[in-house]
DNA sequence: AGCACGCCGACT
DNA sequence: GTCGGCGTGCTC
């Protein structure tokens, strides 16, 4: 009987792949293929992994190698473009590749039993045809037919002539008709910044590309030809795109768009919001090959898409698509890494790219496609005035300008919508007769007061606690909230406007699943007057009443120390200025109104918001980071290091910064980070850096070897190309 | 990371 | 006398 060794990734922190034995089981039964799933004994448990490679050369004790457990071979194998991917992944992230292989992987696939993957694999008709599933009403996954069948088959393509154009696409004007020339016709790789302000039709380029594509794959299908039934082929598809948003919970007009245009092709969401059957099957269906559109968050980067022709990257400068956590990737810069790798387009969407992608374009590397107008024909772009604080004086928050704004937008009908990005009720309680005021005792920050829970709650550790009746220290009765967050305005609004229907989003008001969503309808319907709410209702939403957006309190990213805080702060002031009068004209004639309240009117960065200058405030930002030796022309990375005290963290990252020197790398010194403690652990970091990527990348390779010796206390990890620093 | 083994304090 | 603290060592 045929024996092999393989070799195995597994999702371990270790450095490696492992060696395991392969013996047939039967005569007939094929060496498990590169990019297969398999089971194997790993200490004391079991785990799924990938076959990286077969017929290793391997210096341990044969005695020491254990036997495969077993084969998936009911799902066909990784291709060899991911296991690139994740190969590429893993190097330029310094992890290991089976944790960019499996985390990735839903957990059904994962499990040590089959059960969730044959029903999942049963689900979408593609299992032997003895076991066929009988058609089921539930789920239109089962079997969705090929591009071609939507094409040449009457009864699916019902009455339209091209089923890739139903749901009545609107026509183009002429700079979007141009981006989306520029997309179909690409040849190869085609890195593409679709530059556009808000509400100027980015969605309408990426559905009317994606169309031209699939259309264009299906009248010269690959030359796979057709699948045998019942034998997953997954070649099988003609065509697939994936488009990554940032949070797709808070986009569901993008997916109801995509599917109400491709009502024939199969459009799957993958994202960590599903549930995990649905979840494993929507991941089949793109491994499959036939999921057409695969509309995902982050995480579906790292899927696996067999026959990907187009990225489209929406709203590509959002700071989610890096991930906080584990592999610290930037699904952005992996996607252009694949598309490369793939020879297809990338499309970058944005109204105010990153410096990153925008430097790049400013380079040649990147093709910029500019979309000029708002695409509603009666829309303009939104007039943006700042008002100034020191001379009309807020109460409750808001200034008498923005008030009386408010005001006749009631009186017209109208929505407004206030941004502030703060929950809670206020940022600090503090006591005016001792001072005391209520830092969290286990990290170094604020406890926010929570009115409506009567609770003060860490925003870093989740540490609560009941609102003090009198100051732990002096007894005074009389604790003051400092500042105010969105549960306050709420409570101010209120006061000023009480006939209104007033509606708080944020983090806090919309924790029960659903309730975002039933919320952002509620609004949609016109069943609120005056939205509130931080961050969350900056993104997306489309809302055709809203015509006033204020703004309460930005001035506090103006002089951060992180030197992306300013660049993330435009963007969001455009993001949420991009909410009003979307839809058009106001009840008035006017377009749509946005006021901003700061101590500091002239300052450059809101006055490129009232111009809408992107452009002028980007290449301000560039000189800058030139001058300053910052990314985009400088190369990062950081070490971290934490620990039960200050001193384990800080020896560490002493220690590795003389471990190594070479050329043009700089290791700076280690420094404790700005909020030193947190959940009672000392953390502290060493930022390195160099103007060139390679070079960074081989010095790092080299480092990591030698950190990985070192025997230290402290906890820690590498991040490559960090973001908050 | 798990998950063991391995030696020193407070309890049924 | 045991339960259990987390130190250190290993996983093909």
């Amino acid at each position: 009987m045929e024996q092999r060794l393989l070799q195995v990734a597994l999702d371990t922190p270790l450095h490696t792949v492992f060696d395991y034995r392969w013996k047939a089981s039967s005569p007939d039964e094929p060496l498990p293929a590169i990019g297969q799933l398999v089971v194997v004994p790993f200490g004391r448990r079991e785990a799924v992994g990938v076959v990286v490679g077969q017929d290793a050369q391997t210096d341990l004790q044969a005695d020491k190698i254990k036997d495969v457990i077993a084969v998936r071979h009911q799902l066909p194998p990784m291709s060899a473009h991911w296991l690139a991917l994740c190969g590429f992944a893993a190097d330029y992230y310094q992890r290991p590749l089976g944790e960019v292989m499996l985390p990735g992987l839903p957990k059904n696939l994962r499990a040590l039993t089959t059960v969730a993957l044959d029903k999942a694999l049963k689900a979408l008709g593609r299992l032997a045809p003895a076991t066929k599933a009988k058609p089921r009403s539930r789920k239109k996954a089962a079997v969705a037919p090929t591009v071609e069948e939507a094409i040449v088959d009457p009864v699916m393509a019902d009455p339209s002539p091209d089923p890739l154009q139903l749901g009545a696409a609107p026509p183009l004007n002429p700079s979007q008709q141009q981006a989306v020339d520029a997309i179909a016709g690409a040849e190869g790789f085609a890195p593409l910044l679709l530059y556009g302000v808000t509400g100027s039709g980015k969605t309408e380029v990426y559905l009317q590309a994606a169309a031209a594509i699939l259309r264009r794959a299906a009248e010269q299908p690959s030359s796979s030809g057709s699948p045998e039934p019942g034998q997953p082929t997954p070649a099988s598809a003609p065509a697939q795109i994936l488009v990554l948003v940032p949070e797709i919970n808070l986009t569901p007009q993008l997916e109801g768009n995509i599917r109400a245009r491709f009502p024939h092709l199969n459009v799957v969401a993958l994202h960590s919001g599903l549930a995990e059957g649905e979840r494993a099957r929507n991941w089949l269906a793109a491994h499959l090959g036939q999921a057409h559109i695969v509309l995902g968050t982050r995480l579906a980067i790292l899927s696996s898409l067999p026959s990907l022709k187009l990225i489209v990257i929406d709203e590509e400068h959002d700071p989610s698509y890096k991930q906080q956590e584990g592999l610290r990737y930037s699904a952005r810069d992996l996607a252009v890494w694949r598309a490369h790798q793939l020879g297809i387009p990338v499309v970058l969407g944005s109204a105010t790219p990153s410096l990153e992608t925008w430097q790049h374009a400013q380079a040649g590397r990147y093709r910029r496609l500019e979309l000029r107008q708002r695409a509603a024909l009666q829309a303009v772009l939104p007039s943006v005035k700042v008002i100034d604080m020191e001379r009309d004086k807020p109460v409750d928050g808001l200034t008498s300008t923005l008030i009386a704004a408010v005001r006749k937008r009631l009186e017209q009908g109208e929505q407004s919508l206030l941004f502030l990005n703060r929950r809670g009720y206020a940022p600090v309680l503090a006591c005016d007769a001792c001072g005391w005021i209520s830092n969290c005792m286990r990290c170094d920050a604020f406890m926010v007061v929570h009115r409506p829970e009567r609770r003060l709650r860490c925003h870093h550790c989740s540490l609560e606690l009941h609102i003090p009746r009198a100051c732990p220290t002096c007894g005074n009765v009389d604790l003051q909230p400092l500042g105010r967050g969105t549960q306050r305005v709420e409570e101010g609004l209120h006061g000023i406007f009480p006939e209104a229907r007033i509606l708080r989003i944020d983090a806090d008001s919309t924790r029960l699943k659903g309730s975002a969503q039933s919320a952002f309808d509620s609004v949609h319907r016109g069943e609120v007057d005056i939205l509130i709410g931080t961050q969350m209702v900056a993104k997306g939403h489309d809302f055709k009443k809203l015509t006033l957006v204020g703004v309460l309190n930005p001035d506090t990213a103006l002089f951060s120390h992180d030197y992306r805080a300013s660049e993330r702060l435009f963007a969001q002031l455009m993001q949420v200025a991009g909410r009003a009068g979307r839809a058009g004209l106001s009840a008035d004639g006017s377009s749509g109104e946005v006021l901003i309240q700061t101590r500091y009117p002239h300052h450059p960065l809101y006055q490129a918001v009232i111009r809408h200058d992107y452009d002028g405030f980007a290449g301000e930002l560039l000189d800058e980071r030139r001058q300053a030796h910052f990314p985009p022309f400088m190369y990062q990375a950081l070490l971290r290091a934490e620990g039960r005290e200050l001193e384990i963290a800080m020896d560490f990252l002493k220690e590795a910064a003389t471990l190594l020197d070479a050329p043009a790398i700089t290791i700076n010194e280690p420094i404790p980070m700005t909020m030193m403690r947190v959940a009672n652990v000392e953390r502290a970091q060493l930022l390195i850096e160099c103007p060139s990527r390679p070079t960074l990348q081989a010095f790092l390779k080299e480092w990591l070897a030698l950190l990985r010796q070192m025997k230290t206390r402290a906890r820690w990890s590498l991040e490559v190309d960090p973001v908050d620093i």
